[in-house]
DNA sequence: GTCTATAACGTGATAGAC
DNA sequence: GTCTATCACGTTATAGAC
């Protein structure tokens, strides 16, 4: 079950990357647990801005094969909408104490190469837009109720989804929990 | 009009602070642009540390100003909402592009001193406890409606704002007002 | 594909003159 | 309070042997 080298990079890189921010780790903390020497990476990897576009690239793939399975099930809204809260709680970090690329890529956004930035538009433009399509479903069968556009409330859950990642960062990570809670309540899910 | 050095290296760290975050940024970065040298930075905080502890704690005491005022004018609930509403869009960055420091915060969080890990809990805990009583407050004298408890509902909103800030500076700016948008209307709040 | 060795640079920090 | 000068270290990155 051994895995090639360059998808070890990779995956110690994705949690120092989502643990410490893209300015908060270095080649050597990534070659050092796993035994090899910085100029193994840079083979892979020739620059630091190489690395960080493939860990978004491969973040966003995993979010199209997600929202891809959320679809195939029926294309049922209230099915996808829980596969998306299941997604965010469990499936989109690794640990509960790290942060979703997207919240690292808001906060190094200039210090970012550019074709890191472009990923993470294009990331979040397609997660905002497949949850409007949901919502929108979800309304007209009236199994979802909500005010207001179907785009605004989707750019409202994503937000909050977003932000109560960081709260629960600081300040106990029950608060995501309970974010995700609050916005079922809104939303007249029950369970 | 002049300020004196200790305030001018404050306020140039805040906004490399919250545009670049916390290792984002140099002592040279804040000393070329002031005229002055890396040393006169050591002389006002011997080490990042204390610059990074001495931002938050001046973001922290900013927010008490700021939810006094709100308390202040009456105590109605709807004046206060809207203050924060206010502070959130317009006085708690400098910029649009900039990150608030709770963002910053989260992000860089394992890479940061535990002083400014302090300040950041207490950040957050006091936003949540002040934002729990101006809702406790407005569904008592009917004038806000929402389902679920307030302190639940607090956190809801005070993640939207955070998150949807990160959403506006990676997909653009005008992302944040139509998040806020959408949380007034939850509330029933017209206007 | 991985290594050793090294380059070129930026970093936070300190000592001591003025 | 601010300066010059310097330190010890970590950083990304490259050249070339194996």
């Amino acid at each position: 079950m051994r895995k090639d080298t360059k998808t070890l990079i990779l995956n110690k890189a994705e949690s120092l990357f989502q643990g410490r921010g893209f300015n908060g780790f270095s080649y050597q903390d990534i070659s050092k647990p796993l035994s090899i020497k910085n100029a193994a990476i840079h083979y892979h990897f020739p620059t630091k801005a190489d690395l960080g576009v493939a860990l978004i690239e491969r973040y966003r793939a995993l979010l199209h094969r997600k929202t891809g399975d959320f679809m195939r099930n029926g294309g049922d809204p209230l099915v996808q909408l829980e596969g998306y809260f299941k997604f965010t709680l469990h499936e989109c970090c690794s640990e509960p104490t790290m942060v979703c690329p997207i919240g690292v890529l808001a906060a190094d956004f200039y210090t970012v190469p550019e074709a890191m930035r472009d990923e993470g538009r294009q990331l979040v433009n397609e997660t905002l837009a497949w949850l409007t399509r949901v919502l929108a479903l979800g309304r007209d069968q009236g199994v979802l109720g909500f005010k207001g556009r179907p785009a605004d409330k989707a750019l409202e859950i994503m937000a909050c989804l977003q932000g109560a990642r960081q709260l629960a960062r600081i300040s106990g990570r029950d608060l995501l929990e309970a974010a995700v809670a609050q916005v079922r309540r809104d939303l007249n899910l029950t369970s």
